[in-house]
DNA sequence: TGTTAGCACTCGATTAACGTGAGTGCTAAC
DNA sequence: GTTAGCACTCACGTTAATCGAGTGCTAACA
């Protein structure tokens, strides 16, 4: 890191460099500058200062008879140590909250709404990751017919998952089945299961229902696939396309190429897979892993999700995003998440 | 219509100059045509005959001196008596099959994958709506708690829906009620339920069960909810941004305002809700309702799901898209939708 | 010693002028 | 009816000229 020993009169220039930036996206002068802030001083003198800046490392210059740019350094240090608290309008916050509270009666949706919310709070693309509860109790497993050849398999932890099967097999062997298979498995956490339990329970079941033992094998390993599946990690994503609106992608080219870097769940997993840090995290440029987004910034936070699971609520932007905004934004969302979350979600 | 009373060398012209144009997206030339072709004229006389083709409204040029570019009657002509039939690969037929059976057992997602699908074997944006089964049997009610606050409503017709209702409720007395809701809703159809029937049930339930006779309104407005919103439409889409690769979008602002409508729902619900017609059928540019996909086309085709019901899949690009290609490979996704649907989802 | 006015200089961006070439329409000859 | 030939048009790419925002440096000033 560089060293934080910056004059008072350096850092306000810095700020006031970097907040006009984050405005304009175009690089900016001395002339700007000592108009426009209260500091009463001259161009020239700023442009010493903006020398030393440059020197340095939190500027730079695109070319020699241009303003100048914050570099990756430069908003580093603006997130560090000098950006202002943003306030968000309590409109803003009581209309979120609502939104929350009117979701919470669809809990899985919630994290998508999370990220809808995040998105359009800051107008940047917004990720989250709502990590199923990787190991909780089986509640309920149930077979419902629900056509000629479909059986309809449903699986309760915390959340539910269905799945049709096709398969011809009566109410009551379903009724049966359904019944030896909570007898076996209810109660159980997902961790719990392995395939030879599974195998078990086919021999076990074989002689006792009138089932075609091919067609209970089926059934058996989507039961398995069902509740091992559970841990999987569902991700969304929010107002990608918001790129498109800053002059950095004018270039459609590159911004096919994030376009279809965000459309990518595997990438995403990774991009916001990390040390469960609480509190907001930002990696600015190339801070960032992903060669693509080594343009963009991408500013993070934790939510717990009931025990120990946490999730992650991201938003990505360019470079000279509205940092203060953002921090504000996802400090709100994820607070309220966890206040519902927490809530409604501990284990009973 | 335009009368179709072209020669049959007018006719060859302009699909070699459609076809021509679809490939290079730049205004192709009477020499261009003329080396190409088999047909042995010059280019003067193929310069003529463009110019028939330009007054009789099928060409347009977009300044004097460039070469001629296809109006939308030319393309509807095109489309209409012109254009090759064109023949996908069979493998691709084979992995569209096994991809296709291979979700049969999620059929909820089916539709979803015959958008992916349909998008990757045209390159072009693709929209399916999957109308949720309008009037099908309640099979199955079901409450499970799942967590300490929190209750797992679940309502099985030909699909699943859940949805987590905050309450306080002990697993005894949820599985009173649902016996209770069973009881009195299993077998009848969404429409059979309204609103007092559901007041009915809550004055027959009120005393017999030890639930907060408040949480058990809510409980029942969520029952009746989620029944009723059983008939809503979901529909994806895929590959929106696709159209970024064409060069008539490179214009980054027209790309978004596309890119905003395909976003949302709403719009593409209107889009694709038309009279039931079978086969397959194309909008080109001004022929479509919508102001911002005046320079696109978008193809269309009914599948049917089940017994009445009926979705639409549809491909939306460039008007200069491939219509050929779009039109056997939504011929053959719907056929296959239809063949593995009309199997599995007859109402048993 | 720090600040600032002044000035020469740099260099991207905008505009203008110009040549190039793909393509046309028309005419006259085959 | 077809085609070779030719004058004409006009978007596009290149080059040259101009403009101006912004810089660094120097010298004068408080």
């Amino acid at each position: 890191m560089i060293a934080v020993d910056l004059s008072d009169r350096k850092r306000k220039i810095l700020q006031a460099i970097i907040d006009e930036y984050i405005w304009t996206a175009e690089p900016v002068g001395s002339r700007a500058i000592s108009k426009k802030e209260n500091l009463g001083l001259s161009s020239a003198t700023i442009r010493n200062e903006m020398a030393d800046l440059e020197e340095m490392g939190y500027l730079v210059q695109p070319h020699t008879s241009a303003g100048r740019v914050p570099s990756d350094a430069g908003y580093r240090f603006y997130v560090n140590s000098l950006m202002q608290n943003y306030k968000i309008g309590m409109e803003a916050v009581t209309q979120l909250r609502e939104l929350l509270e009117a979701r919470v009666s669809q809990l899985e949706k919630l994290i998508k709404y999370a990220a809808a919310i995040a998105s359009s709070l800051t107008d940047y693309a917004a990720v989250a990751t709502a990590p199923k509860e990787s190991n909780s109790h089986i509640r309920k497993i149930d077979l419902v017919p629900v056509a000629s050849h479909t059986v309809m398999l449903i699986v309760v932890t915390r959340d539910v998952q269905s799945r049709a099967i096709n398969a011809d097999i009566d109410g009551e062997s379903c009724e049966k089945l359904s019944k030896l298979l909570n007898a076996k498995l209810a109660g159980l956490k997902a961790d719990d299961i392995d395939f030879e339990k599974i195998q078990k329970i086919q021999r076990e079941t074989e002689n006792k229902l009138s089932i075609n033992p091919k067609v209970l094998i089926d059934i058996l390993h989507f039961v398995y696939d069902t509740i091992t599946a559970d841990t999987e990690t569902e991700i969304y994503v929010n107002n990608a396309k918001s790129i498109l609106r800053y002059p950095e992608y004018s270039n459609v080219e590159k911004a096919e190429k994030i376009l279809s870097f965000l459309e990518d769940k595997e990438n995403l997993k990774k991009l916001v897979e990390t040390d469960g840090n609480d509190g907001i995290e930002a990696k600015i440029g190339k801070e960032n892993d992903f060669e693509i987004l080594q343009d963009c910034s991408l500013v993070s936070v934790n939510y717990s999700l009931g025990d120990k699971t946490s999730g992650k609520l991201a938003v990505i932007g360019p470079k000279r995003m509205n940092y203060a905004k953002v921090f504000a934004s996802l400090d709100l969302i994820s607070n309220e998440i966890d206040k519902i979350l927490g809530y409604y979600m501990n284990d009973g």
